[in-house]
RNA sequence: GGCGCGAUAGCAAAGCGGUUAUGCACCGGAUUGCAAAUCCGUGUAGGUCGGUUCGACUCCGGCUCGCGCCUCCA
């Protein structure tokens, strides 16, 4: 039995779909006027698994991972780079879509953009100023107000008066809670605009989530995700929203990643600690990368550092290792539950998707593996099938331990697998000479330049450090 | 100020009231011309003080330290 720690309830619950044998899962996506970074990439590698893992579970999943593609940020960048929002966001759009190719993620079933949802947003605003849930404030901004809806603030456990009691919330007077939030934004002069009942305007952040997600999967469905970062204001108001106009609970399970802080220190751009995807995947295989954030928990927080990416690279290596010689079949094989090293497998990923513990099974398969043996083949089966459902070792194990680097200094001077054959050949030659310290030579000039060489019974094999 | 989370061996990271997590690194052995890879093995844990218990890393409480949200943010 699937158990999800539930934000909402503040514990772990039983999974049980609205519709048996369903899984409908919104999360919140990118906002798209720059490149990803690596707390982006959490969240796309997390929510990836997270699908991955109910549909091996059985489920039919329904996934969708909004795209923001109007905002205050957009509109500011484009205005910056002369160019259109158009053209800013496209771009953005397949930058993120190749990152998280290299990550290993799949596609969601839908990336609904906000642009192409206005209709809905402005039905949904309709709505809840129906209800007395929203008002025109005298700016001309349509506010959602959050006095009117019971029950704000149940999922970030805050209390209205104490967030009103705290420094940090800005006093607007054109509000009637500070807490209240825009809807409709009445829009400035020579910003993109829409036609709606309050005049010309543009959608605020928050109602976008409300009216994809239930034109996509309906008033109520089961899995709602995000950064933690997303929890308040944002979810908060979701939910405000959602509930408000639709009279239903919004959602059954809210999930929240934790956050990515580098060196110990929170990634911020202030610190030039900020890493995009891009960068790292000039230094690393983008499915060492996805290893490294699977290796932990989703719900704790992930330092990166060098150091640990490193680890990782190493980690994967020894698992690609025990994957040698095992040929590659075009359809990926389904594990075989019933044995007991899935079952173990299951049973961490059950416990609200623990990939570190299901990570472990992984290892102890490789050994299993390497031992030899009558079980070698089959665990070698079961190691890439359950790799598989994790989104790892999907490719040939010496493509992987002798793939080149992508990019940058070290991708320049790396040598090619011709003459890495080639060096080969003159070690075996001066081995058969007994020539030893010429052969030692040969090995260690390889070494420099990042390959190693194990000689085996059948010859001599190379892989990358 | 309000709300919440965490502290596990050199590093990273899980489960678990009593029995090996796991990976990287390190050490010993096997293997190898020597290595590498692999196997076998040893060692290194559970912030601190107290409580519950026959027994606690695991439950409860205090303390210390670290972190997050309360503002756009994955």
């Amino acid at each position: 039995m699937l158990k999800i720690y539930n934000s909402l309830a503040r514990e772990k619950q039983d999974f049980v779909p609205i519709e048996p044998g369903v899984a409908r899962m919104y999360v919140c996506g990118m906002t798209v006027y720059d490149y990803c970074h690596l707390g982006h990439a959490r969240v796309l590698v997390v929510f990836d698994t997270v699908r991955r893992w109910l549909r091996a579970s059985g489920l039919n999943v329904t996934y969708v991972r909004n795209i923001t593609d109007i905002d205050d940020k957009i509109i500011r960048r484009a205005a910056e780079n002369g160019e259109s929002i158009g053209e800013l966001t496209q771009r953005f759009i397949d930058f993120m879509n190749e990152d998280a190719a290299a990550l290993g993620v799949e596609r969601p079933d839908f990336e609904p953009r906000a642009t192409a949802y206005v209709g809905q947003m402005i039905a949904l605003i309709a709505e809840l100023e129906g209800k007395g849930l929203a008002y025109v404030a005298p700016d001309g901004d349509v506010n959602f107000s959050v006095r009117s809806f019971p029950g704000y603030g149940r999922l970030s456990g805050k209390s209205l008066d104490d967030l009103r009691a705290g420094e940090r919330v800005e006093v607007d007077s054109a509000k009637r809670d500070p807490l209240d939030f825009v809807l409709w934004k009445r829009a400035k002069p020579g910003e993109p605009s829409w036609p709606s009942p309050w005049g010309e305007g543009r959608p605020g952040w928050h109602i976008e989530c409300s009216a994809m997600s239930s034109d996509l999967l309906g008033d109520h469905f089961d899995i709602h995700g995000g950064g933690q970062d997303l929890q308040f204001p944002h979810h908060e108001n979701e939910i405000a929203q959602s509930e408000g106009a639709h009279g239903c609970q919004f959602v059954n399970y809210w999930m929240h990643n934790g956050f990515v802080r580098i060196d110990e220190e929170k990634m911020s751009k202030s610190l030039g600690n900020f890493l995009t995807i891009r960068d790292l995947l000039q230094k690393y295989d983008g499915e060492v990368v996805r290893f490294f954030i699977l290796r932990a928990h989703y719900r704790s927080p992930l330092n990166y550092a060098d150091t640990h990416l490193d680890d990782a690279r190493q980690g994967l290596a020894r698992l690609y290792t025990a994957l040698r010689g095992l040929p590659l079949t075009s359809e990926a094989a389904a594990p075989d539950w019933n044995e007991a090293h899935a079952q173990r497998f299951r049973q961490a990923m059950d416990d609200d998707f623990n990939t570190p513990g299901a990570c472990a099974v992984l290892f102890e398969l490789a050994a299993e593996v390497n031992r030899g043996g009558v079980n070698a083949p089959a665990a070698a089966r079961q190691l890439r099938a359950l790799g598989g459902v994790l989104g790892l070792l999907a490719r040939d194990a010496e493509a992987f331990l002798q793939a080149a680097p992508v990019s940058g200094e070290a991708a320049t001077d790396a040598l090619t697998p011709a003459a890495i054959e080639a060096a080969i050949a003159a070690r075996a030659e001066a081995k058969r000479g007994r020539d030893f310290a010429a052969a030692d030579r040969i090995r260690a000039e390889l070494l420099v330049a990042g390959v190693v060489l194990e000689d085996g019974a059948q010859g001599t094999r190379w892989r990358r450090t």
